[in-house]
RNA sequence: UCCGGAGUAGCUCAGCUGGUAGAGCAGGUGGCUGUUAACCACUUUGUCGGGGGUUCAAGUCCCUCCUCCGGAGCCA
């Protein structure tokens, strides 16, 4: 009897099959019961009947306990009464082990309660859901990339200053030449990738030790840098958008069971799926005027302010061309206006927020220079990031997206510690 | 760091102006041949977050500490 995945028992209809995985619930009616099982695959329910097996595989009912694993063998039956169309009738129950006690049970619980269990709360079926978005959010980033031209290009996690030397950083001992920094972000390093590859990527952790307590910030979490020679500010973002609009629909293409457990919106999900738009800094400071609020001149964006500026659109927005003194010292500046920098947001709809940062770089050593030692920056550890304006410098361009926030976005969650396997945030480190 | 909120059974919570702790679920026992977080009956379970104080009497009032949640800021 072959063994299949609960995914495929569509193509196993009236055909005998091994399934293994653990008891997600039973229900029991006397001489009837009913077992439901997930595979990490999917969930399928089983029917067994007390006429139909042995005494001993009917009274697994009393043994069998939340999560305890098993291998069952049984007959795939189209059934519309089975949640999700088929049905096992079950032949046969294998105990590989039976579970004591499991403490997540199918009712409410707490985020305290739920967070201390992340190891066995990753087992529910709205945790599952969201990690395989995230699993198709990171293979579509990828894939868009590589048809795309850019090149894996792998940078350090342990660096031995800040990227933007502005945000709080984790210290780590380093031999005898005093602290090393967990890196938040590859960017200065992908920089020098693509003067010799042309168009690169990374993609991994990334850490933050600011003390962010919101729910969509976490200490640690996965970024993809992209960095590309010869892009200027307005490629960039059509970069940008293509790229966001293949996620979506590669997430609809592939997960609409997955977002109807966790009862995402498709059809907002759908209408992403258009052409984004684009304000300045500057006009979205008006617009936001125009909705109350009390954003200055050349104020960041507060959390409020990218939920009014999206709130009566469909599609993500790009809020470009921002002033100098708010943005990173590595942004180009618009040869139209000194004040500026060609960098651009994109802010997600749905009050999701900013899921995207990026720009055109400063390609001019003597601009660079200057900006560094006005923002009081060690230059001679930047010495070598100098070094790619003076050896064949290019105009160029990256952006960082941050895959949770997408994966938030995408799957509809609220929380950010939910959309990664086991979140650290600024008090929890365990599990 | 600042502002707000919460800690009571294994879990989710109720417990009024102080009078000595309760419900649902889970667990256990029994019943039911189509259940959908199944249902019905019976049933076990407590350092009321810790410490101190007021009081004849504190889950309840006061002080303090701890833990966590939400929001702000910073950012992706």
């Amino acid at each position: 009897m072959d063994w299949v995945f609960i995914k495929d028992v569509k193509d196993h209809n009236d055909k005998e099959v091994t399934l293994k995985g653990w008891v997600y619930n039973k229900r029991s009616s006397g001489k009837i019961w009913f077992l439901i099982m997930r595979d990490g695959t999917g969930i399928i329910q089983g029917v067994v009947l007390k006429n139909e097996v042995s005494e001993d595989v009917f009274n697994k009912k009393d043994e069998l306990t939340q999560e305890s694993s098993i291998i069952v063998r049984g007959l795939i039956h189209e059934d519309k009464r089975s949640p999700g169309g088929y049905e096992l009738v079950v032949r046969d129950i294998e105990v590989v082990q039976i579970a004591p006690e499991y403490p997540i049970t199918l009712k409410e619980h707490g985020v305290e309660f739920l967070m201390d269990n992340r190891h066995l709360w990753l087992r529910s079926s709205k945790q599952w859901a969201v990690l395989r978005i995230r699993h198709t959010v990171y293979y579509a980033i990828t894939e868009y990339l590589n048809q795309n031209g850019f090149f894996r290009f792998d940078s350090p996690l342990l660096t031995p200053n800040a990227c933007e030397g502005t945000t709080t950083l984790f210290t780590v001992p380093y031999f005898d030449l005093g602290n090393a920094y967990l890196s938040q972000s590859g960017q200065l390093y992908l920089e020098a990738g693509i003067m010799s590859l042309g168009r690169v990527y990374d993609f991994g952790p990334v850490f933050r030790a600011e003390k962010s307590k919101t729910r969509k910030h976490l200490t640690e979490f996965w970024m993809m840098d992209a960095e590309a020679a010869f892009v200027e500010h307005d490629e960039n973002m059509k970069i940008q958008e293509e790229l966001i609009r293949f996620v979506i629909n590669t997430v609809l293409e592939k997960h609409l069971a997955d977002l109807e457990i966790l009862e995402r919106d498709i059809d907002q999900l759908k209408k992403a799926d258009a052409p984004f738009k684009r304000m300045t800094h500057k006009e979205a400071i008006i617009f936001l005027r125009t909705k109350g609020s009390e954003i200055g001149d050349k104020d960041d964006l507060g959390a409020k302010d990218e939920v009014m500026l999206t709130e009566n659109s469909d599609v993500p927005v790009f809020v470009e061309k921002w002033p100098k003194e708010i943005k990173a010292f590595y942004m180009k500046r618009d040869k139209d206006n000194p004040d500026l920098v060609l960098g651009a947001d994109l802010i997600a709809p749905e009050g999701f927020g900013e899921i995207i940062g990026g720009s055109q770089r400063e390609d001019d050593y003597d601009l660079l220079y200057k900006r560094m030692v006005d923002e009081n920056m060690p230059l001679d550890d930047y010495q070598w990031f100098l070094d790619l304006r003076k050896y064949g410098s290019v105009p160029h361009s990256g952006f960082g997206i941050g895959l949770e926030r997408l994966v938030q976005w995408m799957s509809g969650t609220k929380q950010i510690r939910e959309v990664i396997p086991f979140a650290r945030t600024i008090y929890r480190l365990k599990p």
